[in-house]
DNA sequence: CTGTTAGCGCCTTCAT
DNA sequence: ATGAAGGCGCTAACAG
């Protein structure tokens, strides 16, 4: 640990609207009118306003705005963590979205925090509104209590009356690869899920049970396993001895999905002949896998986004009706469900960066082949 | 998108440390001792304020402390974006320490703003001290104007006189990996990543150059692209067409490598054996493709831990001396380095979430075998 | 142990 | 176009 010492750096006790005023040469009132922009100022008072403030390097104090204006001008995000794309996602929509409203954020990680409900009620002190994913471990009770002072707008959560909500589709397209993995003649599907462990789950066995029936068949229970690799690992464990029997598995996320192909392979049987397996999420791996894995992928960005701006109506909007939107979702073929692979076609260099872009206005899930 | 509607729910103007005195019969002073438990208070005011706290919902206004105690308690950090498990795990040990010293983290990200420079000055007006990391694209001129108002840490930046600095061993690594690969008999390595992208990449290259002077040789200079899927399958593709010519890749990061890998194999060459990749993050998808990628290791979780501690530091101690903290890292050994693939050994299921552990005291980088 | 009272720095009428 | 002055909600002496 090298430690180079250096000038012990001063950080001035800050200049204030006063000294900045007193060093124009102008009341406080013009310095905040010129610095906000709020009211029309003469040239000449505005150019000494802005170089005074240049030489005393000036920094506002937002606490001291915030409390005039009664306004924080930040949203509070919880999130359960941030490993895997789909927070980090969920994040960058978040932020981007409230940032282009002028909003601050900030973020608060569940996971770690010995009470979390203390957290989020700390954090209430500091925004005008939260906007928290459902599965943050957040006791219902405290969602409420939230919701009566403040507002709140759940993601991926079940609907409640102190809240609103934004979610992906989740059960038509489940219903969807569900469907699809029957169509390749798979009779012995399981899903790989906990239904009790949130909405969004929940909703996706439901969409594998509607599958099942559509096709005049009955849907077997869930295995209600976590969405973790190491549960991945387990539950390959339990098909390869014979625990459990399947020539399918719709797993609720893609960090299954891989666990379990790539174990089920150490254990001898092949995917998809042996077993087809699907996932959810679309993460990275998926399309680096060999067989490519089939998955559902969300508009996560978008749902950040949308949740920011449900947010901000609701902290602006004086009287807006309490809103469920759902964001529709894609399908992603490639060939663990049994597709055969797309030949190696020496693709065009994969698009950069994709922003958010503006989604099919229907919640109907779209599917797209893809190769590999 | 389902619009279910329900009572416009009142946010009503929230009660202030004066309502919850009045309820409890008590004055203001008493309220505030009780909620920050700064003095002794009866135990009878004490349950008459609570009650009345809780009665009326009271959410205190950060902004009114703050504005009196004369400090923000938050944070900043400025990340570029939060693609791959880089900024995430960073972010993950920046909030989790922060959260530990009773600090709120206000998060920005710098892509997609138009004027980063006023987001950030914007963002120095709610926080005590802000973090960031050296590539976020901010001017050097900002930084040190920031500098000279609020503390500033700097992660994996240029070592600065305006700013802390705290980075992960970079250049010992890289003369590892690097002789690792001459090891296996490869006389035509190439370095892929641009040095003058920052000075992680300038010292990886550097450890590039001095593990080949050990060796007795000459390294060729650096190839100089981006870090993308995209930019590994352009660099593969002139691998493919003869324009470049090695027997050897070392990638300054792992989507890079990995991307290599995937096109070189649909170009029929074949990795290890026609030519060595190796990367840098060991990301997840390292572990899943065939062969595993050989890669470095960064402890980023510590290195957000650090930078929280130290811009804590900052804050609070007068005088500390400005340092430049190094963290050490780990090579991973898979197989795509040219080492033997290890035997499918049904390995036991993954560890848990890794906490954040305390690291050799050493920057040393240490070793690792692993499995596939 | 409890109440009173100055500010903290900024915004915003209200006059001028 | 500009200045004066009150107030935002909370903390921290300072008296009692």
């Amino acid at each position: 640990m090298a430690t180079t010492s250096g000038p012990p750096t001063r950080h001035p006790t800050g200049a204030t609207i006063y000294s900045v005023a007193e060093r124009a040469g102008v009341s406080i009132a013009s310095v905040s009118r010129v610095l906000q922009g709020s009211q029309a100022v003469s040239e000449k008072t505005r150019t000494r306003v802005l170089q005074a403030a240049e030489e005393l390097r000036y920094v506002p104090l937002a606490a001291a705005r915030s409390l005039a204006v009664r306004q924080h001008e930040a949203h509070g995000l919880v999130l359960p963590e941030l490993s895997g794309p789909y927070y980090s996602e969920l994040l960058m929509g978040f932020e981007s979205r409230a940032a282009e409203l002028g909003q601050s954020v900030v973020l608060m990680l569940a996971q770690g925090k010995q009470d979390v409900p203390r957290a989020v009620r700390r954090l209430a002190t500091r925004v005008d509104g939260i906007a928290m994913l459902g599965s943050s471990a957040i006791p219902d009770e405290t969602v409420t209590a939230l919701g009566g002072s403040k507002p709140v707008v759940l993601i991926a959560g079940d609907e409640t009356p102190a809240a609103d909500t934004v979610r992906a589709e989740n059960s038509s397209s489940a219903r969807e690869v569900t469907a699809h993995v029957i169509d390749h003649g798979r009779t012995r599907l399981l899903f790989a899920g906990d239904p009790s462990a949130g909405p969004d789950i929940r909703d996706r066995y439901a969409g594998f049970v509607a599958a099942h029936e559509e096709a005049g068949r009955k849907a077997l229970p869930p295995v209600p396993v976590a969405l973790r690799e190491d549960d991945g690992t387990a539950l390959a464990d339990r098909l390869l001895s014979g625990e459990l029997d399947a020539d399918a598995l719709v797993c609720a996320n893609d960090e299954l999905a891989l666990a379990v192909m790539v174990r089920l392979r150490e254990g001898g049987l092949v995917v998809p002949d042996d077993v087809a397996v699907v996932g959810w999420d679309d993460v990275m791996t998926a399309r680096y896998v060999v067989p490519g894995l089939t998955t559902v992928r969300q508009p996560v960005r978008e749902l950040g986004a949308r949740a920011a701006d449900l947010l901000h109506e609701r902290i602006t909007g004086s009287a807006v009706p309490r809103s469920a939107q759902v964001i529709p979702t894609h399908l992603v073929i490639r060939s663990s469900c049994g597709c055969a692979p797309a030949p190696p076609t020496l693709p065009a260099p994969r698009a950069r960066p994709r922003r958010t872009q503006p989604d099919s206005p229907s919640p109907r899930t779209r599917r797209k082949r893809e190769t590999r």
